[in-house]
RNA sequence: GCGGCUAUAGUUCAGUUGGUUAGAACGCUUGACUGUGAAUCAAGAGGUCGUGGGUUCAAGUCCCACUAGCCGCCCCA
């Protein structure tokens, strides 16, 4: 434990101005670009009791779970019987099961809050993080990842990414692929690991451990790279070679060719299995309903990604940035049509899709993406205080200009002029408002553009019009 | 959860094989400046060397644990 007591709890953070400034930028572009979609905010609390959190992340999430010891009496007990969201969906499937009859017949709603893991902190992973949900409920059509995938991309396009894929793939394929390689029900969950980071690890390295691991003996392990050798192929990084005079629509082309190219080879290999070829046609389907939207040309079919959640049940979805050394993922997703069963005892099929803030926040900052003056203005203009006498002025003053709807800071001190300056300099505040003897006796007050050094004054009831119109 | 590297003033870093009062640059504070910041000059403040233990006559320097950061696993947002 940190003896150093003022150090916020391991893997948690505090928020100075400028990260709040900063996070409610992000969050803001988010929710406007939800809402647009026809979501709806929903929020639920930080503590679920932990029956309705354990079994549903998989072996490895239940570890994860930040659990809460029964209190007073019970808590020698050592038992727990509450826990920290671990995510925002199992939430919302607990949500729609209480609440079904209130609801509409497809419940789309978005949440932007804290969850908790006990994981190891790194960079962009952090105790306590914010996701950013959108979830789709009552509906199994295809439309319905489509508008996901649209959303999605809408947001990273109005924040400035560029880069970003949309790897999209399908729990039935994944099935498919294993079961027509004919790997035994118990050997899948490890196939699956090693198959997710087969873009990493390479072609010789996912042969090599798919062996190492028992999932295929050295004779069988032939047959599989002769059908399925290309899922160790490029995943989220640069599929193609990008020209000098690359364009967005080069790029679009580019990513259709090579999923229909995918696609096709794999539907040769998966006619004898149902669930695969359910899944390619899925796929096929989520494709076709892009066309038209911000999504196209950003959604990349691969076989290899698995994703760890066990609650997906169809399409899964994960976001990468293409470009730079940010390898984690910034968002994931996919279909859950048996979730809300688990709580009401009859299936709503879902479907969503969860943004990391952090991870967001984390390449815009590396980026610079954010745009200028978010931090550096914590007001539009100060006003200065002269002398003892004249506080109650410059109140005045900075109350007038409050009304006209200015962001105004009023000095606190009588201090020396240049401190002033000195200070709304440091802090970036753009205009100082002067109210010394000379401009009081006038009925005027001086602004100073702190940019450009230029300064005039001007009569105390346009201070307002002034500031809004200023040009250089 | 596992392994490797790192941690010295507000910031970026020096600090020789463990040896007296731990340094620099920039920043900060105060003054020269007349009613005005980012320029120049002068003076000044600021560190129990991430935290806690241990080895030693002696520890910023060696050992251990913890915390944070970077890299690689595992996993994920």
């Amino acid at each position: 434990m940190p003896s150093n007591k003022t150090q916020p709890a391991r893997g948690m953070r505090d928020f100075l101005p400028a990260d709040v400034r900063r996070r409610e930028y992000v969050i803001g572009v988010i929710r406007e670009v939800y809402e647009r979609y026809g979501f709806e905010p929903l929020e639920t609390p930080a503590v679920e009791n932990i029956e309705t959190l354990m079994g549903k992340y998989g072996e490895e999430g239940n570890q994860l779970i930040f659990k809460i010891l029964k209190r007073g009496v019970h808590e020698s007990t050592g038992e727990a019987d509450l826990a920290l969201r671990y995510d925002l969906t199992v939430p919302l499937a607990r949500v729609v099961a209480e609440y079904r009859d209130k609801l509409p017949k497809f419940f789309k709603r978005y949440q932007i809050q804290p969850v908790w893991r006990a994981d190891r902190p790194a960079r962009g992973r952090f105790r306590e993080f914010y996701q950013c949900d959108v979830d789709v409920l009552g509906s199994k059509s295809m439309v319905v990842e489509a508008e996901i995938c649209a959303a999605v991309s809408d947001v990273l396009e109005r924040l400035g990414f560029d880069d970003f894929v949309i790897v999209l793939n399908h729990r039935e394929i994944l099935r498919g692929i294993l079961e027509v390689s004919g790997v035994t029900e118990e050997k899948q969950a490890d196939a699956l690991i090693v198959i997710d980071k087969s873009e990493k690890i390479g072609k010789d390295g996912l042969r090599r451990e798919l062996v190492e691991r028992g999932v295929f003996s050295e004779e069988s392990v032939d047959d599989f790279f002769e059908r399925f050798g290309r899922l160790a192929e490029t995943h989220v990084g640069p599929a193609f070679d990008i020209p000098e005079s690359r364009t967005r629509e080069f790029e679009k082309q580019q990513q259709e060719e090579m999923n229909s190219s995918w696609l096709d080879k794999l539907s040769s290999s998966l006619d004898q299995h149902e669930g695969g070829k359910l899944g390619i046609k899925a796929v096929r389907q989520i494709l076709d309903l892009s066309q038209n939207s911000p999504a196209r040309g950003r959604i990349r079919f691969h076989p290899s990604l698995a994703r760890g959640l066990s609650y997906y049940t169809g399409a899964i979805l994960e976001v990468g940035l293409n470009i730079g050394d940010f390898r984690g993922s910034i968002g994931g997703g996919g279909r859950y049509d048996n979730l809300v069963g688990m709580f009401l005892g009859q299936d709503v099929p879902a479907c969503g899709f969860s943004l990391g803030l952090e991870r967001i926040i984390v390449v815009m900052t590396e980026r610079e993406m954010f745009p200028a003056g978010l931090v550096t203005s914590p007001a539009e203009v100060m006003v200065t205080v002269w002398n003892e006498e004249s506080v109650l002025n410059s109140i005045a003053l900075a109350s007038e200009l409050r009304a006209a709807g200015l962001r105004v800071d009023l000095y606190p001190e009588a201090d020396k002029v240049g401190k002033q300056f000195k200070y709304a300099s440091a802090r970036g505040i753009p205009f100082v408002a002067v109210l010394g003897d000379d401009e009081r006796e006038r009925g005027e007050v001086s602004i100073k553009d702190m940019k450009s050094g230029k300064q005039r004054s001007v009569k105390r009831e346009d201070v307002a019009s002034v500031l809004r119109n200023w040009e250089g």
